[in-house]
DNA sequence: CGGGAGGAAATTGTATGCAATTCTGTGGTG
DNA sequence: CACCACAGAATTGCATACAATTTCCTCCCG
């Protein structure tokens, strides 16, 4: 039932998990500040949890830790962004070829239900289930691997793809191209793992085509206008 | 100069990278625990840094932190150490052909540099230089893709693999077969992909066939066997 | 009015003290 | 002899206090 009067202290990786599950639902933009206090009331408890939990989302790579400075929410450069992408052309092909080689019914079938919210989503406008569900198929495609280890270097690159199309996405409209996804469960359902690889390889081709790399600061811009700043 | 009196005060990332080296070089074998006031007083600091550096090693997944047991150098089981070379043989192919795709003078040079150290270790029998040879030269491959993210990945999958073969190799002995490395190299040389990316995963198939897993717990039957008691 | 010096406030870095948990060895009991 | 309870020691978890650094505001001078 879970129904604590002080919900019982949380511990680092409570933390850890909240503030991963932030950056990836949209809720922490890149280069928000992340003062140490601030989380520490906020979760009721000592900095100490709180520096820990930042040191391992640091190491993550998905929070910046500068010297006497604080953390704040990476902002990836275009360099990054590339080298992200970079990666994930090379494990995901792999993942969907992994997948297609013994396209398990049960998989199919997850899959599918998870196109089903997806198209849901689109069709109802719901953006922000939209981007949420369409990170969250590529992390399924991970997990299905059975390798921790791919796990969890992808659940990274979501994140670190997440903030990339937040900073270099004027409209912060679709992430994922229309339909892409069915292609792709499609492709693995097909049981020709290269097919399936080169589906995933075009996918994020087309992911990252969707990025505008032209604005270097765009925020900053953005927000200077919209400031209306009365008298 | 740097002469200090005290050598000044190491920082956490000192500490991360010195225990980070001993796992790369073999001064910490599996299982070895790793209390936090004895690497404290080691390191002439208080716990708070050794405690920041050991979860970011955990964080890597080097090192194993059970609640209110402590760190200790993780142990690959056999899984485990499959998935690191499942992951390896996705990442690394890829790596080879991406310089194969423009093998530049210089990094040939290097890479040939490289070799005849390793040549030597080998020719001289010195097994613990050979090994930290032939892991720097994978590492030395995604060094030179420029891609950090592809860099730290391959750090951390060089460790796993160091530990693993530690852990399933009877014989001290050799970690990488004979000469393949000169092989990769002359596929990359030959600018051709393919080949350099085929030359990668049979290299790495080899290296996964070299382990022996039959023995579950070698090192405690090893270490009953060796030792003498007197009395 | 611009710009820099200075100092207070805020924030992070580090050590330390205490609570909580686990480990270890001892003695008792069936 | 095996097994279990229990107390002391050792170790980790956590919060707090203080030091070091940065940030920000104020004021003075050109």
């Amino acid at each position: 039932m879970q129904m604590n009067a002080t919900t019982a202290a949380p511990t680092d990786q409570d933390i850890y998990d909240r503030i991963f599950g932030a950056l990836l639902s949209r809720r922490l933009p890149p280069g928000v500040r992340l003062a140490e206090v601030e989380l520490a009331t906020a979760f009721g408890v000592s900095r100490t949890k709180v520096r820990t939990a930042l040191a391992r989302l640091a190491q993550d790579g998905v929070i910046e830790l500068r010297r006497n400075q604080g953390a704040s929410v990476v902002q990836p450069t275009e360099a990054q962004t590339r080298h992200v992408f970079d990666l994930r052309a090379i494990v995901e092909p792999a993942i969907a070829a992994d997948l297609a080689r013994q396209p398990t019914k049960q998989v199919l079938t997850v899959l599918r239900r998870h196109l089903r919210l997806e198209n849901a989503a689109r069709k109802h406008g719901n953006d922000a289930d939209l981007i949420r569900l369409t990170g969250e198929f590529h992390r399924l495609l991970a997990e299905y691997t059975g390798n921790p280890l791919v796990l969890r270097l992808l659940r990274e690159l979501e994140v670190m793809t997440c903030l990339a199309i937040l900073r270099f996405t004027p409209t912060a409209g679709a992430a994922c191209p229309c339909n892409e996804h069915a292609e792709l469960v499609d492709a693995i359902a097909s049981g020709e793992p290269e097919r399936a690889a080169a589906t995933m390889r075009t996918h994020l081709g087309h992911v990252l085509e969707g990025l505008d790399f032209r604005q270097t600061q765009p925020s900053l811009s953005a927000m200077l206008d919209l400031s209306p700043m009365p008298h």
